[in-house]
RNA sequence: GUCGCGGUAGCUCAACUGGAUAGAGCACCGGCCUUCUAAGCCGGGGGUUACGGGUUCGAUUCCUGUCCGCGACACCA
C-alpha cells in the first residue's frame, strides 16, 4: 500500500529543509489542515520555527524551502503566505487517491501501526457490584470501551479489564443489607438503617433468598440487635450521628458474622454474585465488554497483598505510628503519608491497590491505562509513589480521569447516591435515550471535562441527537446504492479523475484525514475526536447530497460519484464501529 | 485552606505541536420536497474567548494574579 498524501508531503518538506538548512535538519515537521480553504489543504509552519534558529526572516525561510521542494505530481502548488507559512495545494488527484484507499481496504481504512502491537491494559468500570450501574459509571463504560476500540484499531494490543471490588466493607454492608430485607419479608422486624442499600434490588435478592432457603437464615431480633449502640434521631447529621449510625452498622455485620457463621458466607457470595451478573448483562447489552475480570479478593487469597507490603517493608518505605502501618508516600511527591494497614490489622483499600499494579506490571503490559473518576484524582500521587517504591517504571501507568456526568431532572440536579436508591441508572437511561444515542452523548465530550446530562433533554430530543445525523447519511448512501445495484468491488475500479466539483474533492480530502484523526484520537486517548469527525464527514455528506445528484445518466460520472459514496459509507462505519455505535442500512 | 477540572454566541459545546478572518448544533428569522430518504440542505442575525498583567513575530491555547462554578482532599471502597 502507498504512503498516504499527507505522509509523502512530510518526506518532500524533509528534502527541502536538508537543502536549505542541514543543520536543522532534526527539526519536527507539523503538516496542519488550514481553517480557511484559501489556504490550500495543508500548510506549516515550519520557517517560522526555524526563524529563531537560523537568525533569519521566517518569510525568506520559507522562499527557499518552497524552492527547494521537488518536483511532485501531487502538488498543484506551494506558496509562501501571512507571516511565513507555507500553504500547499493538493493536485486533485492526490486528494482522490484516498476515495481508492478506503474502498480497497475496507473495514480495515484508517488501522495505524501506532501501537507497534504492544501490550496496553485498560482497566475501566470497576464499579462496586452493590447495585445497578448508574449514569456517571455509564460515562465510564462508553469511554473505556470506545478507548479499546480505538487503541485496537491504532494498533495496539489492548486487554479490557474490570476490577471487582468483592474484598471490602461495602460488599459487607450489601449483604447484610439484603439479610435485613430477609429478616424483614420473614416477620422479624429490625428499623432499616439509613446507611444501609436502600434500592428494590436488594429486596428482590433477599425475596430470593427466602424462595430458596425459607426461614433457614432467620434470628431472632434480640439476638440481631445485640450490643449495637442503636441509632441516633434520623434528622440529625451531624458528625457524632454518623459515626454512631457506622457503629451500629458495623456491630449488626459481627452479629451477622457470628449469627450465620457458614451461612454468612452464602448471603454475601449471593448478594456479589447477583450484581456482579447484572452489571455483567448491563455492559453487555450497551455493547462494553470485558477479557479480565479481576477479583480484588484473589489478591488476599493468593497473598498478594500480604507480599506486597513486605516487599514495601524491606525496600525501607513503611513505618508505624499509632498502631497503624504507613507507606512513606511523601517521598515520591504525595502530600501526605498514607495507611496500608489499619490499627486493626486489616489492610487498606490502598494496600491492595498496590498489589493490584504490582500484579498488573508482572503480567507484561508496556502500557497500563485506568480510566478513573475524576473524585479519585487525589489518589493518583499515591500510586505512583508505591509503583515507584517498588522499583517499577511508572511511566508505563497513565490514568484517565473521568469527570462525572451530572444529572439533571426537571432542571434540578438529580442524586447520584447509589445508597440513596434515587439515581438514574445506566439501564433506564439505555431504555429510553436508546444505546446508540448514549454511547454517542458520552463520546461527544472530551472525558475530563464535566458532561451536563439533562436527562429531561436528552429523552425528549432524542431525536435531534447528532447520532441520528451520521447514521442517516449512512442509511442515505445505502439507499442509493442499492437503487444503483451495481457491483460493490468493481468501485475500486472506477477512474475518478471526473470529480472535480470542490465538494467532492473536499470529502475526498476529508476521507485521508480519517488516518490522522484516528493517529491523533489514539495518542490523545480523546475518541470523541472522532465523534466530532463523523458529524464534519456527515455534514459534507448531506451538503453534497442535496447540491448533486449521483444517480445521473453519464456512466463515468455516476460510477465515480457512487465510488465516492461508498468509501464515505465506509469510513462511517469504521468510525462508528469504534463508538460502539450502530449503522442501520435505512431509517 | 490545598489540589484537580472548567469559564468561548441566548443555551450546549468545537477550535489539531501556540498560527492566518474563533467555528458547529439547538433556539430565532427567511428560503428549498412531481427527480437518489426533508431525521436533510441553503441563507441571515448573534463574540471585549470571565477579568488584569506577562512571555513572542503571533495567545482561546503557555505563565501569573483576581473573580465565579463543579469536584476531591479518611486507619471508606
Amino acid at each position: 500500500m502507498a504512503k498516504d498524501v499527507k505522509s509523502q508531503l512530510t518526506s518532500l518538506l524533509q528534502q527541502a529543509l536538508e537543502r536549505v538548512a542541514a543543520e536543522a535538519g532534526a527539526t519536527p515537521i507539523y503538516l496542519e489542515r488550514p481553517r480557511d480553504p484559501t489556504h490550500g489543504d495543508y500548510a506549516t509552519n515550519l520557517a517560522m520555527q526555524l526563524a529563531k534558529l537560523l537568525k533569519k526572516n521566517p518569510r525568506d525561510i520559507a522562499m527557499q524551502l518552497v524552492s527547494a521542494i521537488p518536483a511532485s505530481v501531487l502538488l498543484q502548488k506551494a506558496e509562501v503566505a501571512g507571516a511565513g507559512f507555507i500553504n500547499f495545494t493538493l493536485a486533485p488527484h492526490a486528494k482522490l487517491q484516498a476515495v481508492r484507499a478506503v474502498l480497497v481496504e475496507g473495514e480495515n481504512y484508517g488501522r495505524s501501526t501506532q501501537g507497534g502491537w504492544q501490550k496496553v491494559q485498560i482497566e475501566f468500570v470497576s464499579a462496586n457490584p452493590t447495585g445497578p450501574l448508574h449514569v456517571g459509571h455509564g460515562r465510564g463504560a462508553a469511554y473505556g470501551a470506545s478507548l479499546a476500540n480505538l487503541l485496537t484499531f491504532a494498533g495496539w494490543d489492548v486487554t479490557r479489564e474490570y476490577y471487582v471490588n468483592d474484598a471490602g466493607r461495602q460488599m459487607d454492608i450489601l449483604g447484610l443489607s439484603t439479610w435485613l430485607r430477609y429478616l424483614e419479608q420473614c416477620g422479624v422486624a429490625i428499623p432499616f438503617l439509613p446507611n444501609a442499600y436502600q434500592g428494590d434490588y436488594v429486596r428482590d435478592m433477599a425475596a430470593q433468598m427466602r424462595v430458596a432457603h425459607g426461614d433457614k437464615l432467620v434470628r431472632p431480633a434480640t439476638q440481631v440487635l445485640a450490643g449495637t449502640p442503636g441509632l441516633p434521631e434520623a434528622e440529625r447529621s451531624d458528625d457524632e450521628a454518623k459515626r454512631q449510625r457506622d457503629q451500629h452498622l458495623d456491630a449488626l455485620i459481627a452479629n451477622a458474622k457470628a449469627l450465620l457463621g457458614a451461612d454468612w458466607a452464602y448471603v454475601h457470595h449471593h448478594a456479589l454474585s447477583e450484581q456482579l451478573a447484572d452489571c455483567r448483562n448491563d455492559l453487555e447489552e450497551f455493547g462494553v465488554d470485558f477479557d479480565v475480570w479481576f477479583s480484588e479478593k484473589a489478591l488476599f487469597d493468593t497473598g498478594l497483598v500480604a507480599r506486597c507490603v513486605d516487599l514495601l517493608e524491606k525496600k525501607g518505605h513503611l513505618y508505624v505510628q499509632n498502631g497503624a502501618r504507613w507507606f512513606r508516600s511523601t517521598t515520591f511527591g504525595d502530600e501526605k503519608d498514607r495507611v496500608v494497614q489499619r490499627e486493626n490489622g486489616l489492610y487498606t483499600y490502598f494496600a491492595s491497590d498496590i498489589a493490584y499494579h504490582l500484579n498488573k506490571f508482572e503480567r507484561g503490559f508496556d502500557k497500563v491505562i485506568n480510566i478513573w473518576g475524576a473524585d479519585h484524582h487525589g489518589y493518583i500521587a499515591r500510586v505512583n509513589g508505591a509503583i515507584t517504591a517498588l522499583d517499577l517504571d511508572a511511566s508505563r501507568l497513565q490514568v484517565a480521569l473521568v469527570q462525572f456526568a451530572v444529572l439533571y431532572r426537571n432542571g434540578q440536579k438529580a442524586s447520584m447516591s447509589t445508597r440513596s436508591g434515587e439515581f438514574v441508572t445506566l439501564r433506564e437511561l439505555r431504555k429510553e435515550v436508546g444505546n446508540d444515542a448514549c454511547r454517542f452523548f458520552y463520546a461527544l465530550r472530551k472525558s475530563d471535562q464535566h458532561l451536563d446530562f439533562d436527562l429531561d433533554l436528552a429523552k425528549s430530543q432524542s431525536n435531534e441527537n447528532p447520532v441520528y445525523y451520521i447514521q442517516y447519511a449512512h442509511a442515505r448512501i445505502c439507499s442509493v446504492l442499492n437503487q444503483w445495484a451495481g457491483d460493490l468491488a468493481s468501485l475500486a475500479e472506477a477512474d475518478l479523475g471526473v470529480l472535480d466539483n470542490p465538494r467532492e474533492l473536499a470529502i475526498a480530502s476529508k476521507l485521508a484525514e480519517f488516518r490522522e484523526v484516528i493517529d491523533n484520537a489514539a495518542r490523545e486517548l480523546a475518541p470523541h475526536l472522532i465523534a466530532f469527525y463523523l458529524k464534519d464527514l456527515a455534514g459534507e455528506f448531506h451538503a453534497w447530497y442535496n447540491a448533486e445528484r449521483m444517480l445521473v445518466d453519464d456512466p463515468q460520472l455516476r460510477d465515480a460519484r457512487i465510488a465516492l459514496a461508498a468509501a464515505v459509507r465506509q469510513t462511517l462505519r469504521n468510525g462508528l464501529a469504534i463508538l460502539g455505535v450502530s449503522y442501520p442500512e435505512s431509517m
